[in-house]
RNA sequence: GGUCCGUUCGUCUAACGGUUAGGACUCAAGAUUUUCAUUCUUGCAAUAGGGGUUCGAUUCCCCUACGGACUACCA
C-alpha cells in the first residue's frame, strides 16, 4: 500500500504546550517533511471540563515560532472551519464535529461491537471504591458487564425506551475475550497484549454528546487520511483498543503505523518533567511566556532569550540522534537526517545545562545581522542608538562571551556609555603610584597614531611600553580600566579602535583624574 | 495491586554478537592571553544484578531489582 504521508499533532487546548508536547510535534513533522507529506493540526477539545481559553492560540503561536507550519488544519481566524483546497477535511476542531461521531458510534453498536450503558456515576465510584479497598481495581470488562446497566442485560425495546429517557447513558466497546492482538510499533517493534487485561472504554456519551478520546482519534485519523500516527508514550496502553477499533470499523488496510515517544523527565531525581521543575530549578518547560487566566505567569524559551533554532535542536536530540558526531542541525537537516527507528525507546532526562550550549553555539554561529538587530531592540529599550553598522560591529566583537543577546548588555554596556565607575579591587591590582604619569605619555603617543584602527595600535602600543622599559600588565591593565571601568571586554585595541581616538583619549583622560 | 514500556559515564547518547566501550554537556587540571571570556590539551566517569545461549554477549533469551506510563463519562 502506497499512500501519502500524512501526520497529524493532536494536543488538547487544557493548557500551554509543554516543552515534551513541542517535541512530538517536531519529530510527526520531520516525519512527514522528510517523505514531502503533510502535517496536520487538529484540536481536541472533546473535554468540555477542562476547556482553557487561549490554550489553541498559545499553541499555534508556539508551533509558528519553533518553525512549525501546519499543512493543513487549525489556524487563526476561521479559514479552517470549513472545506476548502487548502483544508480538504475541515472543522480540525473536534467540538465542531461533533455530528460525525454519533454515527460511528452508533454504527459499532448495530455491528455487536459495542453497548449501551446507563451504569451512574455514583453507581460506578462506589464499585471502585470496594474493589480499592480489596486491594484491587475495578475494570468494567467481560467478567462484570453482564451483572451492570447495560443494554447487553436488556430487550431492545427496554433499552430504546432509556435512550430517549434518559441523559447520562454512555456507549462502551465490547472489549472480546481472550484474544491477544498484536501490534507494531516503528520505535519498539512488536508488541502483544491480551484483551481479557483490558476494559470497556466509554467511546461515546450522551451528556455532551460527544466522543471520548478512543473513538474521536481513531474516527478522525481515518476520516483525514492519517498514515502515521506518532503520540506520546502514555497511549501505549491504550493502542489494543485502537487496533481492534480499526477493524471493528474495517478500516484496517488503512490503519496507520504507530510510534510512541518515551517521556521527557525532569532533570534530578525521577518522574516525568513538570511545570514545577522549571519553577524549583530555574529553566522555562513551555518554549513561550504563559498567563494562565488566573494571572500566573510560567517562563518561556522565547522570552528567555532562546533562539528557536537552538530550541529545536536541543529538542530533536532529546531522544534522538543521527548516529553521527554532528550535533548542530538546522530545521531542514533535522528533515533530511530525521529518522524513526533511531528514536530512542527510554525516556530522557532534560538537562538545562546543555540547553544553554546550544544556544551558545546558535549565539556564534548565527547570521550577525540576526543578533544586531535583535541587540538593537535592547538597546533601544535603553534609550540608546546607534548605527546598525557599529552595533554589529560590538556584537563580534563580544558575542563568543554570551549565551544569550540580552547578556550582550552586561558585556558591551562600556561601548555605548563611557564609564562613571572604576572597579576598585581591579584597579588596586594594577595602579601604581607611576600610573597617571605613564597613561598621560601614553594618551600622548595614542594621539599620534593614524589611522586609528586596531592594527595601527595594538603593535607599536605594545612596543612604546616596551621601550620606556614598563609593565605591561599593570599599564594595559590600567588603560583597560579607563575605557571599560572594570576587567572585562575585548583586546584594549579593539576596543579604542571601534569608539574612536577621540572617546578613548577622553576616557583616558577621565580615567587619570579619577 | 494489575497490564504494558523501559534500564550504557552525574546527564544526553554511540557501538552488523568480536572496540583499549566512542562522542557531547558538566566538573577538574594544564597551556595560551594585557582583563573577563574564548580557544586548545589532558583527565575523572558507564554496560543495574543473577542466570542461560554462544568459541565470544552492551548487543539474543529468562528471572530479579529499579524506573516510568496506564488502570476516568481526561486527553
Amino acid at each position: 500500500m502506497n499512500r501519502k504521508t500524512r501526520v497529524r499533532f493532536a494536543p488538547s487546548p487544557t493548557g500551554p504546550l509543554h516543552m515534551g508536547g513541542v517535541r512530538t510535534a517536531l519529530y510527526n513533522y520531520l516525519y512527514a517533511k522528510q517523505r514531502g507529506g503533510d502535517f496536520i493540526l487538529r484540536i481536541e477539545d472533546t473535554d468540555s471540563q477542562r476547556f482553557v481559553p487561549g490554550a489553541e492560540e498559545y499553541i499555534i503561536e508556539a508551533l509558528a515560532w519553533c518553525g512549525i507550519l501546519p499543512d493543513e488544519g487549525v489556524e487563526r481566524g476561521k479559514m479552517a472551519e470549513q472545506i476548502s483546497e487548502r483544508h480538504p477535511h475541515a472543522p480540525y476542531r473536534q467540538s465542531q464535529r461533533r455530528a460525525i461521531y454519533r454515527k460511528y458510534a452508533e454504527e459499532l453498536v448495530n455491528k455487536g461491537f459495542a453497548y449501551y450503558a446507563f451504569d451512574t456515576s455514583e453507581r460506578l465510584e462506589s464499585l471502585r471504591k470496594d474493589a480499592e479497598s480489596g486491594g484491587g481495581a475495578f475494570t468494567y470488562n467481560y467478567q462484570v458487564r453482564s451483572s451492570l446497566d447495560n443494554s447487553l442485560n436488556m430487550t431492545k425495546d427496554e433499552c430504546e425506551a432509556r435512550l430517549l429517557q434518559e441523559k447520562h447513558w454512555v456507549v462502551r466497546f465490547k472489549m472480546p475475550e481472550n484474544r491477544v492482538v498484536k501490534m507494531t510499533d516503528m520505535i519498539r517493534g512488536e508488541i502483544e497484549v491480551n484483551t481479557n487485561t483490558l476494559d470497556d472504554k466509554v467511546l461515546w456519551k450522551v451528556a455532551d454528546e460527544l466522543p471520548t478520546y478512543h473513538l474521536a482519534n481513531v474516527v478522525d485519523d481515518h476520516l483525514m487520511e492519517i498514515s502515521d500516527v506518532i503520540r506520546g508514550e502514555e497511549w501505549l496502553p491504550s493502542l489494543p483498543l485502537h487496533y481492534l477499533l480499526y477493524e471493528a470499523f474495517g478500516w484496517e488496510d488503512t490503519r496507520p503505523n504507530f510510534a510512541h515517544l518515551s517521556l521527557l523527565l525532569k532533570p534530578d531525581g525521577k518522574g516525568k518533567l513538570s511545570k514545577r521543575d522549571g519553577d524549583r530549578l530555574g529553566f522555562p518547560v513551555f518554549p513561550l511566556e504563559w498567563r494562565s487566566p488566573e494571572g500566573d505567569i510560567s517562563h518561556g524559551y522565547r522570552e528567555d532569550g532562546y533562539f528557536p533554532e537552538a530550541f529545536i535542536n536541543m529538542l530533536a536530540f532529546l531522544g534522538w540522534n543521527p548516529g553521527t558526531e554532528q550535533e548542530i542541525f538546522s530545521l531542514e537537516e533535522l528533515v533530511n537526517a530525521f529518522s524513526i527507528e533511531r528514536v530512542i525507546k527510554s525516556g530522557a532526562k532534560f538537562n538545562p545545562e546543555k540547553a544553554k550550549w546550544f544556544n551558545q553555539e546558535y549565539m556564534r554561529s548565527r547570521e550577525i545581522d540576526k543578533i544586531a538587530s535583535e541587540f538593537a531592540l535592547i538597546l533601544s529599550e535603553k534609550g540608546i542608538s546607534r548605527d546598525f553598522e557599529y552595533i554589529k560591529r560590538v556584537c563580534s566583537l563580544v558575542r563568543e562571551r554570551a549565551v544569550f543577546v540580552k547578556e550582550l548588555w552586561d558585556l558591551a554596556d562600556y561601548f555605548f556609555v563611557a564609564p562613571t565607575e572604576y572597579d576598585q579591587t581591579v584597579k588596586a591590582k594594577f595602579w601604581q603610584a607611576e600610573t597617571p604619569e605613564i597613561l598621560n605619555s601614553v594618551k600622548e603617543f595614542l594621539s599620534r597614531i593614524e589611522p586609528f584602527d586596531k592594527e595601527s595600535i595594538e603593535h607599536p602600543l605594545s612596543q612604546y611600553i616596551k621601550e620606556n622599559g614598563w609593565q605591561m600588565g599593570s599599564v594595559m591593565n590600567s588603560l583597560r580600566i579607563c575605557l571599560v571601568g572594570a576587567s572585562k571586554g575585548p583586546s584594549v585595541a579593539d576596543i579604542m579602535a571601534l569608539i574612536g581616538k577621540e572617546e578613548s583619549l577622553k576616557r583616558v583622560e577621565r580615567g587619570i583624574s579619577a
